[in-house]
DNA sequence: CTGCAAATGAAATTAATTTTCAATAAGTGA
DNA sequence: TCACTTATTGAAAATTAATTTCATTTGCAG
């Protein structure tokens, strides 16, 4: 049981979750995974280790853990299906309100040089890169002082 | 008509894909959307100026555009289901193999001050962002290079 | 050790996505 | 304009993904 299994562990019992072998089982595997793992992958390494395990039990977990923020999503790999219109041409990042969705397009992007630098020091040869910001828009914002919050 | 509408469509037929009434809708639901949609949210609001169009061609026109770069995708909905351990405790940033699927956390993160510089030409007040790079990692370059790529 | 409530998983259900295949129609060339 | 070819469509079916139901199990506090 690692540092970082048990620090997991000790942070879901102070939010009054139970600690079962299913749950340890998860932990283990997306723990000891150096990648990303969808739902159905995860199953099927857990089953192999603790063939007793069911579907939901996987989904119920995943949904814990980030809800815990004790995972992070990634999104590189073409599986998302949430969508909108291509709006410039060139590279651009993305400004999306967590009030009303809106998508605001940013043009110009100033990663070039993080990159050279990150590639540098991982000796990763980077293709490309996704950013998006997440915030409140001036009309949602305005909204909320309206309503007096 | 709109002249990105008619770009769009001029790219499709260049690819040799056909324009149908279909296509048309779908692009035209898409282009006046200032936020972003999932497949089902697409179809819901196509059937409602083109009422005979089936949902499997909303999936395969959103394939399509996709596959051509006429659309992006966004993922801070919660949507999306890949995941991986959430090892830094504090804010990062992930760098993603392209051959592996191996993801490196990058812990330095220097964006506050283009969120700032964001938020005072938007308006918006941001809350929070994310950053991944894509790319091939020194194992996968050099299987390439010993494949004689 | 006991009791309670959270957690489990098989089965069923729902939701999302893809395939099949007959019919339709976009678009080209004459 | 017409005929033809082949891409595209959509209903139905199938597959895959995700969630719910509910009886049973079990983690853990006292």
């Amino acid at each position: 049981m690692e540092v970082k299994d048990k620090h997991i562990v000790s942070m879901m019992r102070h939010q009054g979750h139970k600690i079962t072998p299913q749950r340890r089982a998860i932990l283990n595997v997306i723990a000891r995974s150096d990648g990303h793992l969808t739902p159905a992958a995860l199953y099927q390494r857990v089953k192999q280790r603790y063939p007793r395990i069911g579907l939901v039990t996987v989904y119920r977990t995943l949904d814990l853990l980030a809800g815990l923020g004790l995972i992070c999503r990634v999104h590189t790999d073409g599986g998302c299906r949430n969508y909108l219109l291509r709006r410039p041409e060139e590279h651009h990042h993305h400004l999306i309100c967590s009030g009303c969705a809106k998508v605001v397009d940013l043009a110009d992007c100033n990663m070039a040089a993080e990159a050279a630098r990150i590639s540098g020091k991982t000796g990763f040869e980077i293709e490309r890169h996704l950013v998006e910001f997440i915030g409140r828009c001036s009309h949602c914002r305005q909204m909320a002082l309206a309503k007096g919050f």
